[in-house]
DNA sequence: CTTTTTGTGTTAAAATATTAACGTGTATGT
DNA sequence: ACATACACGTTAATATTTTAACACAAAAAG
């Protein structure tokens, strides 16, 4: 069912779009507004209402003309596009202060992401709770993983151990990695991999700062 | 001088690529690498190698025919247009998980950057130390600043108090935030945000999984 | 009930970004 | 010293993305 939408290919840029979209219509439906217009939903979000229409459109038609989009409706619409309905089992590799942090934040911040498990291969700090978790040893990875049915791996170690932890995942049939580590890894084509590097994020604010500065 | 090039406006897909060179280049030049062609490159990066070139010559010629790029050359340029050059001086607001890890993260992983101080509401916190600093009042936060010339703020709280915080800081005349809260910060033109938005960046990776798995 | 306004989905146009093509200067090898 | 291959910078072509335009359906107004 649905193959048409399913198999359109969606390009980057729209997808990219999709979370902040989701998160602006939470905060509506928080704030009790039923019902937006691509045209209010621009002015707020500081993009075209002609953008906001094509977006929506690459997933099918959610709004009605004369009326608009129902702001609770197109919110759980994006949610199912971003395959918010199904629950993801996430493990950290990493137990320093990223994984912790990271370990805390997607407490409350991401429902729908349970964190199941934390990873280091420190043995001072193997067996320490963080929040919920126990950190275990890198040996118990593979069988965690396929025990637990984990669906995503959190990657927060420094580049050096990256790869090999990511083929070892991979190889046991991981096809998502949220990579934090300083360095791009190298994964089959079935795996998906999304990047945050913090000093390139940091360094691109540097850029635009001293850009404005010197013109 | 260079006025040319410092104001011919320059994409942000070009922008947003620069920091990956950066890295490659780094990587290159610590294995010893002294030159490299776009053709070279183009195979360990997975771009274009047209695409090399052309994001290069934004800001100049860098290479010579026949040769290629001088690899140590060649990062030191990406360095300077990253305004890498210069020292920054930094201050984290928020001393949670997220913002402790930040501290220590940033220590070693990026020099040039260097971590001043670090804030907090939290009674409980203050006066902690977190890696060289001690956590302080937000009291303190405008007074720091000017006395310590502070370039960029990191705001790594809930989106609660973040709008506020941004506020208080673009009012002392920052110029530059590192924005780690859950929301868009509303600043005026001449002041850049960097948005690190981890939920969304899940959620962009639970798409990717969700729409590899129904195709 | 009719008219007017609203605002979508969609198609067309404009703007950007990416990739390919190529002329020319530099290095390398004979 | 000369020929050949290399590889940049640049221009041209292609592809993608964004914005504008518009026909038509639903809602609101009269």
């Amino acid at each position: 069912m649905n193959s048409d939408l399913d198999n359109k290919n969606i390009s980057q840029a729209v997808i990219g779009r999709l979370p902040r979209y989701y998160r602006y219509l939470g905060d509506l439906k928080d704030d009790g507004v039923e019902r937006i217009s691509s045209g209010e939903l621009s002015g707020i979000m500081k993009v075209t209402a002609s953008q906001i229409r094509q977006d929506f459109n690459n997933f099918g038609g959610f709004g009605q003309q004369g009326y608009g989009y129902n702001v609770e409706y197109l919110y759980d619409e994006i949610g199912k596009i971003l395959g918010l309905n199904e629950a993801h089992r996430l493990i950290i590799v990493g137990a320093g202060n990223l994984g912790r942090a990271l370990t805390n934040y997607s407490n409350y911040e991401n429902r729908g992401f349970i964190f199941e498990g934390i990873f280091d291969k420190d043995t001072a700090l193997i067996g320490r709770r963080i929040g919920d978790l126990k950190v275990m040893p890198m040996e118990e990875l593979e069988s965690f993983i396929i025990k637990h049915n984990i669906d995503i791996v959190v990657i927060a170690i420094p580049k050096t151990g990256a790869l090999e932890v990511a083929d070892r995942v991979v190889r046991c049939g991981i096809k998502a990695i949220w990579n934090f580590a300083h360095t791009d890894l190298n994964v089959p084509d079935d795996v998906v991999v999304e990047n945050v590097h913090l000093s390139d994020s940091l360094m691109k604010l540097s850029y635009m700062l001293y850009s404005k500065r010197h013109k």
